[in-house]
DNA sequence: GCATTGACGAAGG
DNA sequence: CCCTTCGCCAATG
Protein backbone atom coordinates (compact mmCIF):
# COMPACT_ATOMS: atom_id res chain seq x y z
CA UNK A 1 0.00 0.00 0.00
CA UNK A 2 1.09 3.31 -0.34
CA UNK A 3 2.84 5.58 2.45
CA UNK A 4 1.18 8.14 4.17
CA UNK A 5 -0.22 10.32 1.13
CA UNK A 6 0.40 13.66 3.44
CA UNK A 7 -0.27 15.44 -0.11
CA UNK A 8 -3.68 15.13 -0.60
CA UNK A 9 -4.49 17.68 -2.63
CA UNK A 10 -4.77 15.85 -5.89
CA UNK A 11 -6.75 17.97 -7.83
CA UNK A 12 -4.83 17.55 -10.56
CA UNK A 13 -7.32 15.47 -12.50
CA UNK A 14 -10.53 17.71 -12.42
CA UNK A 15 -12.61 14.64 -14.54
CA UNK A 16 -12.00 11.14 -12.95
CA UNK A 17 -9.65 8.89 -15.04
CA UNK A 18 -11.76 6.75 -17.43
CA UNK A 19 -8.57 5.05 -17.68
CA UNK A 20 -6.90 2.56 -15.66
CA UNK A 21 -5.11 4.90 -13.66
CA UNK A 22 -5.76 5.50 -9.77
CA UNK A 23 -8.23 7.39 -8.32
CA UNK A 24 -7.46 10.44 -6.48
CA UNK A 25 -4.71 9.48 -4.04
CA UNK A 26 -6.92 10.48 -1.35
CA UNK A 27 -9.44 7.59 -2.22
CA UNK A 28 -7.13 4.99 -2.65
CA UNK A 29 -5.43 5.67 0.58
CA UNK A 30 -9.07 4.96 1.71
CA UNK A 31 -9.26 2.52 -0.29
CA UNK A 32 -6.19 0.77 0.93
CA UNK A 33 -6.46 1.15 4.65
CA UNK A 34 -10.42 0.12 4.89
CA UNK A 35 -9.13 -3.34 2.79
CA UNK A 36 -7.03 -4.28 5.57
CA UNK A 37 -8.69 -3.69 8.82
CA UNK A 38 -8.76 -7.39 10.03
CA UNK A 39 -12.13 -8.88 10.12
CA UNK A 40 -13.66 -8.43 12.85
CA UNK A 41 -12.88 -5.42 13.22
CA UNK A 42 -13.86 -1.60 12.75
CA UNK A 43 -12.65 1.93 12.17
CA UNK A 44 -13.81 4.94 12.16
CA UNK A 45 -13.67 7.89 9.22
CA UNK A 46 -11.78 10.23 11.39
CA UNK A 47 -9.07 7.80 12.56
CA UNK A 48 -8.51 6.61 9.06
CA UNK A 49 -8.70 10.64 8.11
CA UNK A 50 -6.33 10.99 11.31
CA UNK A 51 -4.27 8.35 9.58
CA UNK A 52 -3.77 10.06 6.64
CA UNK A 53 -2.85 13.28 8.02
CA UNK A 54 -6.03 14.96 8.56
CA UNK A 55 -8.50 14.29 11.35
CA UNK A 56 -10.60 16.63 10.25
CA UNK A 57 -11.14 15.38 6.45
CA UNK A 58 -13.44 12.69 7.74
CA UNK A 59 -15.98 13.94 5.19
CA UNK A 60 -13.82 13.17 2.93
CA UNK A 61 -13.38 9.60 3.95
CA UNK A 62 -17.03 9.37 3.81
CA UNK A 63 -17.01 10.45 0.37
CA UNK A 64 -14.30 8.49 -0.62
CA UNK A 65 -16.37 5.26 0.42
CA UNK A 66 -18.85 6.41 -1.92
CA UNK A 67 -16.50 6.51 -4.58
CA UNK A 68 -15.74 2.19 -3.24
CA UNK A 69 -18.81 1.54 -4.33
CA UNK A 70 -17.49 2.16 -7.88
CA UNK A 71 -13.79 0.72 -6.60
CA UNK A 72 -12.65 -2.48 -8.58
CA UNK A 73 -11.41 -4.76 -5.18
CA UNK A 74 -14.54 -4.23 -3.31
CA UNK A 75 -13.98 -2.14 -0.42
CA UNK A 76 -15.08 -3.64 2.96
CA UNK A 77 -17.01 -0.20 3.81
CA UNK A 78 -18.90 -2.17 6.20
CA UNK A 79 -16.35 -2.20 8.61
CA UNK A 80 -16.12 1.87 8.37
CA UNK A 81 -18.74 3.33 10.53
CA UNK A 82 -18.44 6.93 12.35
CA UNK A 83 -17.19 8.03 15.95
CA UNK A 84 -20.26 6.67 17.97
CA UNK A 85 -19.96 3.07 16.12
CA UNK A 86 -23.04 3.88 14.11
CA UNK A 87 -23.68 2.30 10.49
CA UNK A 88 -24.04 5.73 9.47
CA UNK A 89 -23.54 4.43 5.86
CA UNK A 90 -26.15 1.49 5.71
CA UNK A 91 -28.41 3.14 3.34
CA UNK A 92 -25.89 3.59 1.18
CA UNK A 93 -25.69 -0.27 0.55
CA UNK A 94 -27.48 -2.42 -1.83
CA UNK A 95 -29.95 -3.17 1.01
CA UNK A 96 -30.13 -1.23 4.45
CA UNK A 97 -29.48 -4.24 6.33
CA UNK A 98 -26.54 -5.33 3.76
CA UNK A 99 -23.87 -3.68 6.05
CA UNK A 100 -24.83 -5.06 9.30
CA UNK A 101 -25.49 -8.33 7.81
CA UNK A 102 -21.71 -8.01 6.86
CA UNK A 103 -20.79 -6.97 10.36
CA UNK A 104 -22.32 -9.62 11.70
CA UNK A 105 -20.82 -12.24 10.11
CA UNK A 106 -17.19 -10.94 10.54
CA UNK A 107 -18.34 -11.68 13.85
CA UNK A 108 -19.21 -8.30 15.17
CA UNK A 109 -22.78 -7.61 17.15
CA UNK A 110 -24.46 -4.86 15.80
CA UNK A 111 -27.27 -3.32 17.71
CA UNK A 112 -29.98 -0.47 16.71
CA UNK A 113 -27.53 0.05 13.82
CA UNK A 114 -24.53 0.33 16.51
CA UNK A 115 -21.79 -1.87 16.45
CA UNK A 116 -21.62 -3.47 20.27
CA UNK A 117 -18.36 -3.27 22.15
CA UNK A 118 -17.30 -0.51 19.74
CA UNK A 119 -14.41 0.51 21.90
CA UNK A 120 -13.03 -3.15 21.75
CA UNK A 121 -13.43 -3.93 18.00
CA UNK A 122 -12.50 -0.46 16.89
CA UNK A 123 -9.06 -0.59 14.69
CA UNK A 124 -7.31 2.33 14.44
CA UNK A 125 -4.97 2.41 11.49
CA UNK A 126 -2.45 4.95 13.32
CA UNK A 127 -1.78 2.33 16.11
CA UNK A 128 -2.58 -1.18 14.52
CA UNK A 129 -1.25 -0.64 11.28
CA UNK A 130 0.91 2.01 12.19
CA UNK A 131 2.44 3.38 9.59
C1' DG B 1 -17.95 30.49 -10.39
C1' DC B 2 -20.45 30.76 -6.05
C1' DA B 3 -23.43 28.17 -2.82
C1' DT B 4 -24.88 23.91 -0.84
C1' DT B 5 -24.22 19.35 0.68
C1' DG B 6 -21.98 15.16 2.42
C1' DA B 7 -21.27 7.81 4.84
C1' DC B 8 -17.67 13.07 10.19
C1' DG B 9 -15.70 15.12 14.30
C1' DA B 10 -14.29 18.22 17.67
C1' DA B 11 -15.06 22.28 20.27
C1' DG B 12 -17.93 25.84 22.20
C1' DG B 13 -22.25 27.59 24.32
C1' DC C 1 -25.53 17.13 28.80
C1' DC C 2 -27.84 18.71 24.41
C1' DC C 3 -27.50 21.63 20.66
C1' DT C 4 -25.09 24.68 17.45
C1' DT C 5 -21.06 26.11 14.75
C1' DC C 6 -16.99 25.49 12.33
C1' DG C 7 -13.49 22.98 9.72
C1' DC C 8 -12.00 20.02 5.97
C1' DC C 9 -12.09 18.97 0.69
C1' DA C 10 -14.46 17.42 -3.18
C1' DA C 11 -18.61 17.02 -6.00
C1' DT C 12 -22.79 18.80 -7.62
C1' DG C 13 -26.43 22.28 -8.78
Amino acid sequence: MKKKVTVVKSRAKKEMPKNTLKEYSFFVDVYEVVRQIPKGRVTSYGAIAAYLGSRLSARMVGWAMNAAGSAKPKVPAQRVVNRNGILSGKHHFSTPTFMEEQLKKDGVNVKNDTVVDFKKRFWDPSTELAL
